[in-house]
DNA sequence: TGACGACCCAAACGCTGC
DNA sequence: ATAGGCAGCGTTTGGGTC
């Protein structure tokens, strides 16, 4: 790779509600909450809090009853998806104006792939046009490859600009909790530890055969060289083609009725319908998702006899695995997926 | 005909992250 | 005490074929 070419993360800070104060000046500089419906008596989990609202210990993906118990005088909104494509789109075209390719991650996050031979100078005019043409604030990870760019994002929160690369990777993750890699979650961290793997750094050294033997043949080996800050330094601005589409709903009060049941199913079906003749490309095969209570999810999926874009097609497939479930628990959740042929 | 292994695929599910 | 709505990828299991 050529030494000067690089990886920026570009992510932008407590975006959500960083819309939501945008267009409500009179909300800057208290806490807000933005998640469901925006009435914390119902159920629904926080998608953004303000810096403000997290001192108080709320997080995204928090309740947001519990939210609300931890700052009962935080404002909570509702989700506005539109708003939010709205602002992320101009943010995207501003960096699109750069001499950068632009792989865009979600709403609120992008790599960018350049070549310079000073990525601070860079990262900071990204910065300065994203706040001048958006309002947004945002934070720039620069790394070697995608992951230590990742990575450092989360050292230049908020509105910062870090540099992680080979070069100071040992001294800045070694000593860090395996989670503190991109990739490895809660539930990956315990059984790394369970082997006695509580560092990046034990886990860079550890024994690649025994980490394939308790994670797998992919996942294990991956691990240590995650460790080891390995990463993907590839940026494409090829436009992302999706695996499935799919549609869930919790419900306020939980279904009993199997006929309420299966009109939840056929009118989720017929929303996944909408969304496959959008896709242009014919379902190939049809999932249902339960939840009951208290949190039991079951999933339940088949392959159809031919693809298929029909409404009608695709309903009934979806109500057909309906009779795949024991229907002993209330239901709090219902899910319909389609998925698509791989496309090469 | 039976046992075995390689291989592929479908299905279910776990984990992660936005 | 409570846990949304997406989505992708890997692993495991079990069946079928050669």
């Amino acid at each position: 790779m050529c030494p000067d070419t690089w990886v920026l993360h570009v992510d932008l800070d407590q975006f959500i509600a960083a819309v939501e104060v945008a267009r409500h000046p009179e909300l800057r500089g208290k806490p807000v909450v933005v998640g469901g419906s925006g009435n914390p008596a119902e159920r629904g989990v926080v998608a953004t809090a303000s810096y403000e609202a997290r001192e108080f210990g709320i997080q995204s993906g928090m309740p947001l009853r519990l939210a609300a118990r931890r700052c009962p005088d935080a404002v909570f909104l509702p989700v506005d998806k539109e708003a939010y494509e709205e602002v992320s789109e101009r943010v995207m075209a501003t960096l699109r104006s750069f001499p950068v390719v632009v792989e865009v991650i979600g709403w609120d996050e992008a790599f960018l792939g350049a070549r310079t031979g000073d990525p601070e100078a860079l990262a900071a005019e990204v910065r300065t046009r994203v706040a001048e043409t958006t309002g947004m604030s945002c934070s720039i990870g620069i790394g070697d490859n995608k992951v230590r760019a990742k990575i450092a994002t989360g050292f230049a929160k908020p509105a910062g600009i870090y540099r992680l690369t080979r070069a100071n990777w040992v001294e800045v993750m070694a000593d860090r909790p395996t989670d503190a890699l991109w990739g490895i979650g809660r539930k990956t961290a315990r059984k790394l530890e369970a082997a006695g793997l509580t560092t990046v750094r034990r886990l860079g050294l550890a024994d690649p055969d025994e980490l394939a033997a308790r994670f797998g043949p992919t996942m294990g080996p991956w691990y240590r060289l995650l460790a080891q800050g390995a990463g993907d330094t590839e940026v494409t601005a090829t436009p992302y083609v999706a695996r499935s589409r799919s549609r869930e709903i919790t419900f306020q009060t939980d279904l009993t009725a199997r006929a309420e049941i299966d009109a939840q199913v056929s009118a989720l079906a017929a929303r996944v319908a909408a969304d496959v003749v959008s896709e242009g490309r014919p379902a190939v095969r049809i999932g249902v998702k339960v939840r009951f209570k208290p949190f039991l999810t079951y999933t339940r999926s088949l392959t159809l006899p031919a693809p298929t874009s029909d409404g009608a097609d695709i309903e009934r497939a979806a109500l057909s695995l309906l009779d795949r479930f024991e229907w002993t628990r209330p239901v709090r959740l219902l899910g319909v997926r389609a998925e698509f042929d791989r496309v090469e």
